[in-house]
DNA sequence: TATTGTTATACTCTATAACTATA
DNA sequence: TATAGTTATAGAGTATAACAATA
């Protein structure tokens, strides 16, 4: 048998994990066409309509320069609409169409993380998820 | 204030964390002149001298289509050497080479390792951990 | 037939540099 | 000066398909 030197190297079962889950989430959102970056994307303009670029970049840890042909695809696709707020900033809003698409984006997003919450056992749940959510928000660049 | 509407999600969480863990890994590992995933190779034929280059990518879940070319670059700087176990398999081995500096990533690893586990409270580390590496050996494809 | 290793290729995410236009 | 947005480019990891050689 060989002799795994990483099983007790939490930052590499942190990758590992992530890893198994982005897979999903892709292959879930392959029948939308969206790929994982894009979906969160639609899913924070949703909740903030107007918002500029620059926001969901910033929320989302997404450089601007990877931003830009981001949003230009679904603004391409008519997913969602950019309008003036001022010379050099925009506001994002979902489109008839991008709203649809979000509703079953989230559907896809929610039964991930159902699947992922059903694997934590009860009696850890609520510390797994504290210190999770804490090392999520601490390097909240 | 704009609205997070992913601050919930375990599953969002854990993509961010390993990305961030991942960043600094790659910061570390850049004056060695490795990348994450050369880093990993190395430690686990470190550990089990003549490993075939199928049975690393299996534990890594890397795709042998990528373990060849990740081999063939440890191979082209000596860091590592094949050697024919039967016709088509290779056992792998760390040069000297190969050995001084896997010694200096396990001490990059370690040191990241160690700032990970000083940022989660000791009361949830625990049950944090052994959560943690129940998800990754259960998605262990 | 299954497995090992390889090549070619494409996709996704990320990073940097350089630039324009606007506040 | 700082910020918003863009373009071009490169790096890293991963995925599939196709193949030769061997078990």
């Amino acid at each position: 048998m060989i002799h795994d030197p990483l099983e007790d190297l939490p930052g590499y079962a942190l990758r590992r994990v992530s890893a198994a889950v982005m897979a999903k989430l892709a292959e879930g959102l392959s029948r939308l066409d969206l790929r994982p970056a894009e979906s969160t994307v639609l899913l924070v303009i949703g909740a903030n309509p107007g918002v500029t670029q620059s926001e969901v970049g910033r929320l989302l840890g997404i450089a601007s320069a990877n931003m830009a042909p981001l949003v230009a695809r679904l603004a391409d696709r008519g997913l969602i609409v950019r309008e003036a707020v001022d010379g050099r900033s925009q506001g994002l809003t979902l489109s008839d169409g991008g709203r649809r698409i979000t509703v079953k984006t989230r559907s896809v997003v929610d039964e991930l993380e159902s699947d992922l919450l059903a694997r934590i056992p009860a009696v850890e749940r609520a510390a797994f998820l504290k210190v999770l959510f804490a090392l999520a928000r601490d390097q909240d660049d």
